[in-house]
DNA sequence: GTGAAAGCGCTAACAA
DNA sequence: TTGTTAGCGCTTTCAC
């Protein structure tokens, strides 16, 4: 029934169709040159053979693997990060749907007190012609990897914005933090909030900047006042749970709804809220940013980033990027969707 | 400085050190066959070119791709299922050190109302000799995949036991659900508990049965009674939300701490806890399954799978099984580690 | 210990 | 429209 034995080539479909073997690769990569009758007859041929068409050899030859590399950076737990996750589920559907597949690799075991090697696993996959291009998604740092592979002529497409460089020269996609907050803050001014505070990030992520001004122009654009009602710490529960506690304290009259940089910090308020008996969403709001599985569980308002769409405009100017006529470079802004649920909704 | 031109090749190192193309061929894949002199000139030509082995050539050569495949299975939202994105991240380490890198791929959209093909995009890559085998990790529903794998000679390792045949021909590796269970299980009757409520799947799936067992035969070695102290739900938040309720109510005594099949039913409790006015830990007692970001942040005491040490093992038989003597296929079971945080210790 | 020849399976270029 | 030729870069024989 089924076949122990080597897969079929070319030559053999050839042979069972009674045609050369050039005609069969016709029949698979350029159809119409074929009479239909012939096309019927190696398809038929491909068919009961089984054939498909070998993947070492097609690479060698045409010098593309329709593999995409992707590094994965070091899983964040005790964190409800989980946006790289939900990125490459999204970005393997993306790509098969394109006819590409994604290689994972990392960037390897970092030694103790060492810093990672911002192009590590990226240079060894360029050299042996292992991927066709990249997706960089770790930009957020500060993006090295860009440099890097625009110096080695790499073809990438990035997951974040080229923040220091406004002329980068290579496409990408990312998603509009700031505008994700700016609904979240005008979600809250909607229900009557005025007190509405920033729970966000020590200052130097261009992401964490980016999603503050959100909230800071919708305050202003409301005429409320920002002071007092601003935290930035590390993103971690134990921070989250601190700032709010503070922030709570700190002034004459203490916010009414939080908004979060980030479904962890989000979390950690939520615990101070729960140590004071306080109910979310009744006594104070508070809205995260992810979408994570914590969120979605405990009933947490969040922004959520479209990756699935994301994913989507990557794999389109990745097959731009590598087509034989070169296309400029483009940008893709996408905007984030709010997901309400009962932390910022008096019940 | 860097190499906007084709990479080297073999050739070109060959030229550069002098030698032909088989002596470089040899000091990478056999050097000590050269003499050291030899052996170090070409080394040096080596890396001055920046020379490193195109894998497509290689591949089509040695029919081995270095590419482990793998099935990623739709993630799973408003569940804190996480375990499959720990195991991406584990798997993509344990191959690169072992020099393989990890092939994502999907079944595809499945149609609506249809159920998936379970081999579903395994052909297409088996055929194409794109991967060299694959890690099945969805055995959980029944396993068809390693049955049509078997039947196509397709290598690969399961994680997760062959339930269903007791002399299965493949190599696996599994973590003893029963035996995490079973340490939830003992940490809470020896914190006192008596009543001890097993918060569990539907029937029918081999893993929650055994996750059962787990329990039931802690409790029986205790000489507990389990008596109206056991619910069977769907794997939601929300079922386990009623479900805790329903089994705090029936009873005349209610019990006084739950177990669960999954984080998703623990979350579920917790909600039923917080509900009642009940504090986690001093008034009830909660312990999940998967120490998810979920559990992580909330403080839930968890049941993790070492699945960094999974994937060590699953490249290990791969390994094995891809080695030109072939070994009699191996099965690993490995104990989970309670994690144990504020919802099962009382303060 | 080193080199020469052959060929893995495919497709780009050209010839018929 | 179809067939022929050549070669992608590498490794596996087998001579030297």
């Amino acid at each position: 029934m089924e076949n122990p034995r080597p897969p079929a080539t070319l030559a053999d479909v050839a042979e069972r169709a009674g045609v050369s073997r050039q005609t069969v690769s016709n029949a698979i990569n350029n159809p119409d040159l074929l009479r239909p009758d012939t096309l019927a007859r190696v398809q038929d041929a491909i068919e009961s053979l089984d054939y498909t068409p070998n993947q070492a050899a097609r690479h060698l030859r045409t010098r593309s693997s329709h593999l995409i590399g992707m590094r994965l950076t070091p899983a964040q737990e005790y964190t409800a990060n989980t946006t790289m996750d939900r990125f490459v589920h999204a970005l393997v559907e993306a790509s098969r749907e394109a006819g590409y597949h994604v290689l994972l690799f990392s960037g390897g075991r970092v030694a103790e007190g060492e810093l990672p090697d911002p192009l590590g696993g990226y240079d060894d996959l360029l050299r042996s012609t292992a991927v066709d291009a990249f997706v960089v998604t770790d930009t957020y740092l500060g993006n090295p990897q860009t440099v890097g592979l625009t110096l080695r002529r790499a073809p990438f497409v990035a997951f974040g914005r080229p923040w220091d460089d406004a002329n980068a020269q290579h496409p990408w996609v990312d998603v509009d933090g700031a505008a994700g907050v700016q609904a979240a803050t005008e979600h809250l001014r909607g229900l009557g909030h005025e007190r509405i505070a920033w729970l966000g990030w020590e200052p130097g992520s261009r992401i964490g900047e980016d999603r503050r001004a959100g909230w800071h122009r919708t305050m202003v654009a409301h005429g409320l006042s920002t002071t007092g009602l601003e935290a930035a710490v590390p993103d971690t529960v134990a921070a989250g749970r601190e700032a709010a506690a503070t922030l709570l304290d700190a002034s004459d009259c203490g916010p009414t709804a939080f908004v979060c940089a980030s479904d962890t910090l989000a979390v950690g308020a939520l615990h101070t809220l729960a140590a004071r008996g306080l109910t979310p969403g009744d006594d104070v709001a508070v809205v995260g940013f992810d979408d994570s599985q914590v969120a979605q569980v405990m009933g947490l308002t969040s922004v959520r980033q479209p990756l699935e769409e994301a994913a989507v405009h990557l794999v389109a100017e990745l097959r731009l990027l590598l087509a034989p006529v070169p296309t400029e470079p483009g940008g893709v802004l996408l905007a984030p969707r709010l997901e309400v649920r009962t932390s910022s909704t008096r019940g």
